[in-house]
DNA sequence: AAGTGAACCTGAAGGC
DNA sequence: TGCCTTCAGGTTCACT
């Protein structure tokens, strides 16, 4: 479900909840999400201070004061939701659009914020796709799970003669491509299909088709790296997209999803001004891709 | 090696 | 109303 951009909403709303809090108590209301919770997990965390919340593609990380770093993913259906302790409440306070689903709450950090406020903050993942794991503040970028991914998309690495280098050779189509965490990191089906409608390219496309030769430049890398950046920034500035049970970390939602060009847009007209084309719906590795047939080659 | 498809799990939505 | 099928933002693993 989430993608980079939902991630960093994530992040972005749990920060200011999070940071610089002491984490009193934990509690697993079950012994294994898609895995099982690492050793010692709960002891582990307990009673340290957060010192910083970050994110690695579509992973967010909570940097313990002398501690471990917990690393945590979302999985499809993974979310975070806040609640002031009884006593605080206030009322009207859990207006939230969507009714809360208690039966899925698999973890509750029982939190002192800075200001001393007492806090909850509780995982609900009903498909339990996500997972939890603690890994050395030295190390945890070469934590198994994360050793390989690739380039985040944000910032100005990805530019179109890195994207043009890692497609290089590639047979498999630019759909798979992109969702190729090891390549790029953080992008998924949703911000794929976005972006190659964005820079004009078929998701049937073999990837190694729009890489230029060694030292050479191609216009189409430079288009869909250009396009990958832009969606993902326009995604994060929205604050992600709110389909089905995803809702940001403060109980709002993102409005992305209204921005979608092609994605959940079967049989309707093609944004692009002058394209008159239908958006259609394809398989790719098991997964759909939607896209414009006259606009994108 | 690279690429494709199944598996993991639950809930929502649509067809009959 | 109820039952059945299909589908969903992700990742790993097994197989060709």
């Amino acid at each position: 479900m989430p993608e980079l951009p939902e991630v960093e909403t994530v992040r972005r709303g749990l920060q200011p909840v999070l940071e610089g809090s002491i984490i009193e108590h934990v509690e697993t209301r079950r012994p294994d999400l898609r895995y099982p919770f690492p050793e010692k997990f709960v002891d582990r965390i307990s009673g340290r201070r957060i010192a910083s919340l970050g994110r690695r593609a579509k992973y967010l990380t909570a940097h313990l004061d002398g501690g471990p770093v917990l690393i945590c993913h979302l999985g499809m259906s993974g979310s975070f939701r806040v609640e002031a302790s009884a006593g605080d409440r206030t009322p009207g306070e859990f207006h939230h659009p969507r009714s809360k689903d208690t039966a899925h709450d698999h973890v509750v950090f029982h939190v002192a914020t800075q200001d001393g406020e007492k806090a909850q903050v509780i995982f609900n993942d009903p498909r339990r796709f996500g997972f939890m794991l603690l890994s050395e503040e030295a190390t945890w970028r070469e934590h198994p799970m994360l050793a390989g991914l690739g380039v985040e998309p944000t910032g100005n690495t990805l530019d179109g003669d890195l994207l043009s280098d890692l497609f290089r050779g590639r047979t498999a189509p630019l759909k798979a491509a992109l969702l190729d965490q090891r390549l790029i990191a953080g992008l998924g089906n949703i911000y794929v299909c976005e972006a190659l409608w964005r820079a004009g390219l078929s998701p049937r496309r073999a990837a190694g088709t729009i890489s230029a030769k060694p030292g050479g430049r191609s216009a189409r890398s430079d288009r869909l790296a250009q396009a990958v950046r832009d969606v993902i920034a326009d995604a994060i500035a929205a604050g992600g997209s709110s389909l089905r049970d995803y809702v940001q970390a403060d109980g709002s939602l993102g409005y992305f999803q209204h921005s979608f060009s092609v994605y959940d847009r079967e049989g309707q007209a093609c944004k692009r001004p002058g394209c008159s084309g239908i958006v259609q719906r394809l398989v790719q590795s098991g997964r759909s891709t939607f896209y414009c047939p006259t606009c994108q080659r």
